[in-house]
DNA sequence: TTATATCAGGGGTTCTGTAA
DNA sequence: TTACAGAACCCCTGATATAA
């Protein structure tokens, strides 16, 4: 087995948990249909908390397929990715697992490691959406699983992003020789902030860097150019960069919509996520019918 | 020695304005 | 009406530096 072997084997098994109750928590069934209003618009929260689980569900999960003498899947919290393939085999495979409550306004988890990282496609990344049995309580449920390689994403945001001298992407400083704590490993996104002539003054230096300019590269020499566009011109840490949902992963994507086209209860979850925003809550009896 | 601050990172969500 | 971008927010961990 090499590590290309272990990662489709394992990409198989994560697919297989699409129905898997994690049975740890249990959001108890709302007395009063006042309550239940209440819990739809705050059972969101409990995503960051069944995100870890289902982290550590999925380490579970893929240990229990047959992996004979090559090696088991490790969890690493913190660190990345969140599990990881212990053996003899070089590179170590490794899968990053991202959670994501349909009912939410978006997908909100990041992706923002260099795609330095993945030069060899030995991280793939996993997004599993879940959702409470019965929409506003019960047990969390892997409701659905995607998977496609880390660089893929890398290279879509990358691509989605980057666009000199408006939007600037960056790649983690040399900090090797820094203790373990103040290591880099993301890319990070900033935006300009000056005005009008700034920006044409901006957009002439960016066309002397010739043809390929604004084409994005982690390379050195690349880089310095970036980081001296910034130090002339007002530009601001972008704090939505990286969100997979805005990358243009045309993966994703297709997950996102079929995911929420899905019929959960006897409604997709696109009718039910319209239903919880809903301040009059005019189609009460769909929760009447969960209860 | 202990407490606090800092930096890098992890997991996420919501609301708003504008453009299509 | 919906999609998207922008701004802001919540919670947390762990390693290290510095102050008390």
């Amino acid at each position: 087995m090499n590590y290309q072997d272990i990662l489709t084997k394992a990409s198989k098994g994560l697919k297989n948990l699409k129905g898997n109750v994690i049975d740890v928590v249990e959001v108890k069934k709302p007395p009063t249909l006042d309550y239940a209003r209440h819990l739809a618009k705050i059972v969101s929260k409990l995503s960051p908390l069944v995100g870890n689980m289902i982290e550590y569900h999925v380490c579970v999960e893929l240990n229990k397929l047959d992996w004979g003498e090559v090696g088991s899947w490790k969890r690493q919290d913190p660190g990345f990715p969140d599990t990881v393939f212990e053996g003899n085999i070089n590179p170590a495979p490794g899968i990053e697992i991202k959670t994501w409550f349909p009912l939410a306004t978006e997908i909100t988890a990041r992706f923002k490691d260099s795609i330095n990282h993945f030069k060899q496609n030995q991280t793939y990344v996993a997004l599993l959406a879940w959702l409470p049995e019965f929409i506003i309580y019960g047990k969390p449920k892997i409701i659905d699983v995607w998977v496609d390689t880390a660089w893929s994403l890398a290279k879509a945001r990358d691509a989605h992003y980057h666009r000199p001298p408006d939007y600037l992407i960056f790649e983690p400083e040399n900090t090797s020789e820094r203790a373990a704590n103040l290591q880099q490993s993301n890319t990070n996104g900033y935006k300009f902030q000056g005005d009008a002539k700034a920006f044409q003054e901006a957009e002439k230096i960016v066309a002397a860097w010739g043809k390929e300019g604004k084409r994005y590269s982690p390379s050195r020499s690349y880089q310095k150019k970036l980081r001296q566009l910034r130090g002339k011109y007002p530009y601001r840490l972008d704090t939505n960069y990286a969100k997979i949902d805005r990358i243009g992963h045309q993966g994703v994507e297709n997950f996102k919509t079929h995911v929420l086209d899905s019929v959960i209860h006897q409604h997709s979850l696109r009718e039910w996520s319209k239903l919880i925003k809903d301040e009059e809550w005019k189609t009460m009896d769909w929760i009447k019918n969960l209860m």
